[in-house]
DNA sequence: GGCAGAAATGGCAACGCTGTCTTGTCCTGT
DNA sequence: ACAGGACAAGACAGCGTTGCCATTTCTGCC
């Protein structure tokens, strides 16, 4: 295959008989270019393959690229990409595009890889902090690129934020099994030590408290190291001496896992169960969860995103989108009878 | 907030009292500077924030980007993000960015997306075909960028592709269906006229073929508007004169649809049935699956678009990546005793 | 001491494009 | 016939970087 060489606006302003900044004109404001000159501009361009170059562009324009970056743990995690379509519908109605880059949920990899996409001169940064600390954004905060944290807040960086109202979920979901009669509730979640999670572990037992329940720790399960399955810690707490009559989990991956290890224990529709985040098939099956929208998540970090950009001025905002929960039997169930 | 001003490589320079040349040498190649040069200058870059400018490099190497573009109808779909993580795994290991764009699964969509892209200077395009015709593309093959089709052969266009053992998928399918005594077999998908889809479909009349079984149109529910609800399709099957014992459906999102067709038919575990895709709680819902690895899929087609990037000659491949049939319960049922 | 050769640094131009300014052309009205 | 304006197109420089080549400085050795 022979590789032709890429053409340029000098290309086809010699093709077309006209100067290199006529052709820069019909490919930018197509004003005060004659009507015949555009034609015959765009038929020489139109052979040549002609498309212009949006680094030049860009680096002559002194702005950066019409690019936004996503850092993200994993795009293996339905929740991440469910925000990262989100961003991408929003971002393509604005014509810009979407860089995604994932870190492996590693504090280094969020660095390295912010590094790489700055270098890039993306126009805004979108992420899911991951590391302890955001303060290595500092410095481009103040060269005036905006960054929007999604679903944590950053830390040591003043930055807008988009979370969940976490507590506000496990909360409601643990006061309709407390008025369901239901006492000792469950709580599993690995990992434990993400802002999500202590949010929503704070929600449950701050409904707990207010039952009048301040123990709640042979109930909960708080696991950091995700290569323990969370069907093994739903089972343990399952036969556990004063197991919990309901289970509230922390995200899909232990809902999914507390699925297994009620079949598992031939369980047979006894316990309870509320898990946070929806998935897929969960009506299929029949899971009560606390559900939001992580699409929307996405639209409005965007929407954020591309707000600043036209304004570096103004006051951080810290949005908080609705959670809600979706009865579909498992939340509903009856405490069981006690033996005796 | 003040905005300040991007330090280039003239300022780093200033500050460390050396040339612009010598800090470029310090990014880039760090031969020929003294030590001390360099940790000076390093200092300096430090100091004022400096991040070297990829577009300038870009543009000045002549080259373009180290970004690669991967087009997909939308990300909502868990196959397309799963390809999309296998591809961003192997991309970032070798020092690439990964940009995705969707398309709304529209041809113009298509077009009008790899256009933004390629004026991007991306160093490969990944797509999931969706227009009739990827002819557009030819240009740019030409102008040495790899491209690589997935899931889909590109069509009018010589490029790379990446596809599934959809036929061979379906047709081992089939034959365990038949093996159990299985005789009237459904085949439901939604859309119908996607290249993937007539592979599989193919595979089934293979197999009831071989059998003796020619005419299958009275089992097969093939429909193309995205609309009509999949449990809707599957339901109706069901419910027909000569009803199926057993179902094959297209993708998952068919196969869902069937269960919960099943589920509203209180068919309680009669008929079998084998859907194509695996997804996330299949093994908690125990389903029968025609089975793949999508990350697998997109790490390959990185891959071959990496060793493209090297070397533009040489024969197009048509890679096919195996399917197997994991058994769940579903796939395994007997074909239910006639009445009377 | 002189000189070859290596090591370290600098100058200049160019990558493809566009902002600013200048030049050229044509038409209109008096 | 000619000033004046409106419109069309070109010249030039520069965005931040690096490749090429030139220059300076240093080291070792006869």
């Amino acid at each position: 295959m022979t590789v032709q060489q890429r053409a340029t606006l000098e290309d086809v302003a010699r093709l077309a008989g006209v100067s290199s900044k006529t052709v820069s004109r019909v490919f930018t404001t197509r004003d005060l270019v004659a009507p015949e000159t555009v034609e015959r501009v765009l038929a020489a361009a139109k052979r040549l393959r002609f498309r212009p170059n949006t680094l030049a562009r860009g680096l002559r324009r002194g702005g950066g690229t019409n690019t936004i970056g996503f850092i993200i743990g994993e795009l293996g995690n339905p929740f991440y990409y469910k925000v990262a379509s989100g961003i991408e519908r929003e971002l393509a109605d604005a014509g810009y595009s979407l860089v995604v880059a994932t870190t492996d949920d590693s504090a280094e990899g969020e660095e390295r890889v912010a590094d790489a996409l700055l270098s890039q001169r993306i126009a805004a940064l979108l992420l899911i902090p991951v590391a302890e600390d955001q303060s290595y954004l500092e410095g481009e905060r103040h060269l005036g690129t905006p960054v929007i944290a999604i679903d944590r807040p950053a830390r040591n960086l003043v930055a807008d934020s988009i979370v969940l109202e976490n507590r506000r979920g496990t909360f409601e979901a643990t006061r309709r099994l407390l008025a369901r009669g239901h006492r000792r509730i469950g709580y599993v979640c690995n990992p434990a030590s993400v802002y999500t999670q202590s949010e929503r572990l704070r929600g449950y037992r701050d409904a707990m408290a207010e039952a009048g329940i301040r123990t709640t720790a042979q109930w909960e399960r708080l696991v950091d190291d995700p290569s323990v399955p969370p069907d093994r810690l739903v089972g343990d707490l399952l036969r556990a001496d004063d197991a919990p009559t309901a289970v509230l989990t922390g995200n899909n991956r232990v809902t999914v896992g507390a699925l297994r290890a009620l079949r598992d224990a031939a369980d047979d529709g006894r316990t309870a169960l509320i898990g946070f985040d929806d998935f897929d098939t969960a009506d299929v099956i029949g899971v009560s969860v606390i559900s939001y929208d992580p699409v929307e998540m996405g639209r409005r970090a965007a929407a954020l995103a591309l707000e600043r950009m036209g304004d570096a001025t103004g006051f951080t905002r810290q949005l908080e989108l609705p959670t809600w929960i979706i009865e579909r039997g498992t939340g509903e169930r009856e405490p069981r009878k006690e033996a005796g």
